[in-house]
DNA sequence: AGTGAGTATGAAATTTTATTTCATAATTTT
DNA sequence: AAAATTATGAAATAAAATTTCATACTCACT
């Protein structure tokens, strides 16, 4: 809570002294933070003990730890929240409204996350042969990102964004073979059948979709990642941006489980780019 | 500025001991605001002198005035830092490091942002003939979640993630038309030639890139979107996230420009979908 | 390897700051 | 108006932070 507000809540239940104190604090928030109890003691013209009573009539521990609260009290705290974007929004605001929602949402992804099932993923992609990334829409993107960090690892992967595409290579697959399925709705019906598909050939099929959707029960592991995206637009925005950190930590995770010898060669992958760049004068 | 990103980012011009103090305050800086000197020091196994010297070297007075900053960092909603992936890291471990650096990096991307420029942007694109968004590696797929979302409004809207056919397509753009040009580096020679060609044949060419880069140079109008990617791991992470939420911002912008009878059609093409998915039982 | 300049570090001393104790003053109750 | 209660500050104490300084370490140069 604010102490802010509690010390003007509060105002009537202090001493006359205490109340000289609080009133200097209301008076100059931000100049109390820099000062010591004697400056602020002076400054109300009464003495130490008072402002430190003060302190902890507010439970608050002492001094410092009350000049704690109202630093914490004086940073504009405004956690990022999902904002919704409003017709008379200006460039500035939607901007705003926008990167503040996505932090939000990657926030609340990360929170519906299981590590130890990333766990389990990551262990099931080291020992796959051969790793698929299915998504439809928007979520093909991120199976098209996955294939490009994938590809880095020198295993063999590959992504469809095509049904028919994505309904053979699942018939194709065999025991070993994992195929990665990307959906936000977990409700789009090729998607579901390619899943049971694979998964009736034996390949492990792990989920990135919605918590308890049709596309979860076809799959042996489900990494769900609950967002709320904002439906007023009628446009993916933060599934698929928490899809995409989700390949980013699978793709770390692949790496670290790996080992150092691995790790460079990515740096000669990266390096083999050098040419095709300006270089950067320094 | 918060504090806690400053600390990573000096993380490498601090010494040994000095680190040791950063990292503990890293992993738990609500426990250090409640610690004195001497608790740190303890914890961190160093001598209090060296606490004082860190905070010193962190442009603050001394402890007590570096937790006063620390605590407001705290304050300040989520003190999300971008925190390098370590070798031995579990699972946990670097989801969490993955997921807070993402979000640090978009809020660093914001700050790079100048909403006068998307304002103009959106001004360029809902006045466009044709729209043509082109990148390669990593930058590709926002070009193509770009398309993905430009599409719905039923603009004239193409993506090409291969050199050739977007030097065809710049070769064949005019007066008019819009290309927007996505690469995190900037340096990428065949983009910057492109946006070139682009530009000579009278495009209108947006960038997306960082600050002062070649790419930078060759456009008519650059959103720059400055971010530190975590270059251990030789694979681009944060700089596509920022990307992608800069394309929603600019679709969003468009979508609010066209007025609300667009915004109707974009339901109908989401609606459009319906019979492709599985029903939500409620 | 050895030497020396420069830097980093911690033990101890000092200073600053906060808290406790306690005597006294102010206020309230009877 | 006396007694009881509460509020207050001076002084003492304790705690915390900072400074000083001697030593250990690092790195560049023989």
């Amino acid at each position: 809570m604010n102490i802010l507000e509690k010390i003007s809540n509060e105002l009537d239940t202090l001493s006359k002294s205490e109340r000289k104190v609080a009133e200097v604090i209301l008076s100059s928030p931000s100049t109390v933070i820099h000062s010591s109890i004697a400056a602020l003691a002076k400054q109300a013209n009464i003495s130490e003990p008072t402002v430190n009573r003060f302190c902890r009539r507010l439970d608050t521990k002492g001094y410092p730890d009350f000049k704690l609260h109202l630093a914490q009290s004086l940073a504009n705290g405004t956690p990022y929240v999902n904002r919704h974007v409003d017709e008379n929004d200006s460039a500035d605001e939607y901007t705003a409204k926008i990167f503040e929602s996505t932090m939000a949402n990657l926030e609340l992804a990360r929170k519906s996350l299981d590590t130890s099932l990333i766990n389990r993923s990551v262990d099931v992609l080291t020992q796959a042969n051969k790793i698929s990334f299915f998504g439809l829409g928007a979520s093909a993107i991120v199976a098209h990102d996955a294939q490009n960090k994938f590809f880095r690892f020198n295993v063999p992967v590959v992504y469809f964004d095509d049904i028919l595409m994505q309904r053979m290579s699942a018939i194709n697959s065999r025991q070993g073979d994992v195929v990665i399925v990307i959906s936000h709705t977990g409700r789009t019906k090729s998607l579901v059948e390619v899943a049971n598909l694979a998964k009736e050939n034996d390949a492990t099929v792990i989920g990135i979709t919605t918590t308890g959707t049709p596309l979860a029960k076809e799959c042996s592991i489900v990494l769900s990642l609950d967002v709320s995206e904002d439906t007023d637009l009628y446009m993916p925005m933060s599934s698929r941006i928490a899809q995409l950190a989700l390949i980013d930590v699978l793709a770390t995770g692949f790496t670290l489980r790996r080992g150092s010898k691995f790790r460079d060669n990515l740096k000669k992958v990266k390096d083999s780019l050098r040419s095709s760049r300006f270089d950067r004068k320094e």
